[in-house]
DNA sequence: CAGGATCCTGCAAGATACTG
DNA sequence: CAGTATCTTGCAGGATCCTG
């Protein structure tokens, strides 16, 4: 690791950051890459049973995101050649290790949920 | 707190969340939040301290971003009225509420730099 | 110094329909 | 069942210039 200027410079995906708060909201960031995961985190799961725990998803954007998390190795992608077609989807041990932070992310918000009464409208 | 359908369901800001996650997310979301909540997690600092320490952000985008995490009561600004003017901007206690869940993002983000070699090229 | 005003662009995300 | 293919849209973010 080179340290440029008293900082730390990295590289990834053609891309550069400057801290390293940037390296894991390329990761995480967007609107259903936390979902995804947060519903993998203690189960494998199928694209349709995936699309079922979060509706609001179009299965556009639910297969752009697998595909990603994919390609960053957070997820595995496993077909069973049946019929019908059988695929599944799980973390990798790679993906394993942002569970503690996706965990931080869910547990904030839920407390939010628990303790405040005028921020938070409860429908 | 109302379940409905099993399911937890927020409202804030006129949007509706259906997970804890969505809820975090819309606070800290996006491209500068988290980076700004970062350096402001143990000092005040000035507009222009803070453009110096995040030089990719532009004045315009510093600006909203400030205004968005004082709407959302993360961080106070204070006005000194010298001349010239100083302002400045320090988490609330919300605010710091939220530096565990930053710093599980900047950890991991930083364990990677440490570890991994080939994912990451370090320039 | 600490922003605001404007204009602009690209890409994340949505809608809808279709397929191996 | 597990996705693609198109087309469209909204808004985050950028560039540039201006001001109390």
């Amino acid at each position: 690791m080179i340290i440029k200027d008293k900082e730390y410079v990295f590289k990834l995906h053609e891309k550069t950051f400057h801290c390293a708060l940037d390296i894991t909201m390329n990761f995480i960031g967007g609107k259903w890459k936390t979902v995804v995961l947060w519903y993998l985190r203690n189960q494998t799961l199928r694209f349709g049973e995936l699309k079922k725990q979060i509706p609001d998803i179009t299965e556009k954007m639910l297969s752009i995101q697998l595909k990603a998390l994919e390609e960053d190795g957070l997820i595995k992608r496993e077909v069973f050649p049946e019929i019908p077609l059988r695929v599944e989807y799980s973390l990798t041990d790679f993906g394993k290790t942002l569970i503690p932070v996706i965990e931080s992310i869910a547990k904030w918000g839920r407390s939010l949920g628990e303790t405040d009464g005028e921020m938070l409208e409860v429908i």
